[in-house]
DNA sequence: ATGCCGTGGAAACCACGA
């Protein structure tokens, strides 16, 4: 069973890549990010034209997360993230697919940092850590994964100097994660790859694809039911190449 | 060192992203 995420910047115009990746990888339950389309706008067709069952949360202009099923086997448990009811952002979007629960999730980016954005950041890391230990708690599988915004460590930036103010890589976002990892998750692509160099994202600019000056910010946490059933995780890293391409490259793991 | 690119929405620029 093939689990992926893929964060698409814009699933309407990223649309011909987005089916192109369905058919090519077929993974069985697939949780999209960054949707940028309303609710009435989701390619829903088109999406179980390819003998997909999807569930989304869309929001006008900016972010938006969905999650897809293959078996059709899915039912929604939440579309926010508990603890703030002022949050209007779709950035959390959670189902119970297959017998698994799939958080599906877009952490707040957080520039400039410091500021207002940032501190929004941190504290949606805290109400996704408080909500990780609830569904930890349940001894259940789940599978926590998305764009985190987080280079973990030095290792996940192709420069990491040039990041250590960024609200990607500063000390409190970095300790945000570990915090979170400290309940117990498997980040499973570096369980798998302990000293690989593997990044999840390409700026548009500078030809950073091709120079491989990349980041790791997309991220599988699975909980020790999973964890024990994983036998293979990975980077489709050449979607990014193709024309049209979203800044991010699809991540997928396998459990068996 | 830097949104240099890309998307969406509104309105021929702006917000936002990482």
């Amino acid at each position: 069973m093939k689990i992926a995420t893929y964060n698409v910047n814009g699933v309407n115009g990223r649309l011909p890549v987005l089916l192109r990746w369905l058919e090519e990888s077929a993974p069985d339950v697939v949780c999209l990010q960054e949707l940028k389309a309303p609710q009435e706008k989701f390619p829903e067709q088109a999406i179980r034209d390819l003998g997909y069952t999807p569930i989304w949360h869309g929001q006008k202009s900016w972010n938006g997360v969905a999650i897809l099923s293959k078996s059709g086997d899915i039912m929604e448990m939440t579309r926010v993230l508990p603890g703030d009811p002022e949050d209007t952002h779709s950035r959390y979007i959670e189902a119970k697919v297959d017998g698994i629960i799939v958080g599906c999730l877009y952490l707040p980016n957080g520039n400039p940092a410091p500021g207002p954005k940032f501190d929004y950041k941190l504290k949606w890391f805290e109400r996704l850590t408080l909500h990780a230990a609830e569904l930890w708690a349940l001894d259940i599988p789940v599978v926590l994964t998305g764009d985190y915004n987080v280079m973990p460590t030095e290792i996940d930036v192709y420069k990491p100097e040039r990041w250590v103010n960024d609200a990607l890589f500063r000390p409190e976002t970095r300790a945000a994660f570990q915090k979170l990892m400290s309940q117990g998750w498997t980040d499973a692509v570096r369980k798998l790859h302990p000293d690989e160099v593997i990044y999840t994202f390409w700026d548009y600019f500078r030809q950073a694809y091709e120079r491989n000056a990349g980041l790791r910010i997309d991220h599988f946490l699975l909980s020790p039911h999973i964890d024990k059933r994983l036998v293979n995780a990975g980077v489709d890293h050449h979607v990014r190449g193709w024309e049209k391409s979203s800044d991010h490259a699809p991540v997928w793991i396998e459990i068996k």
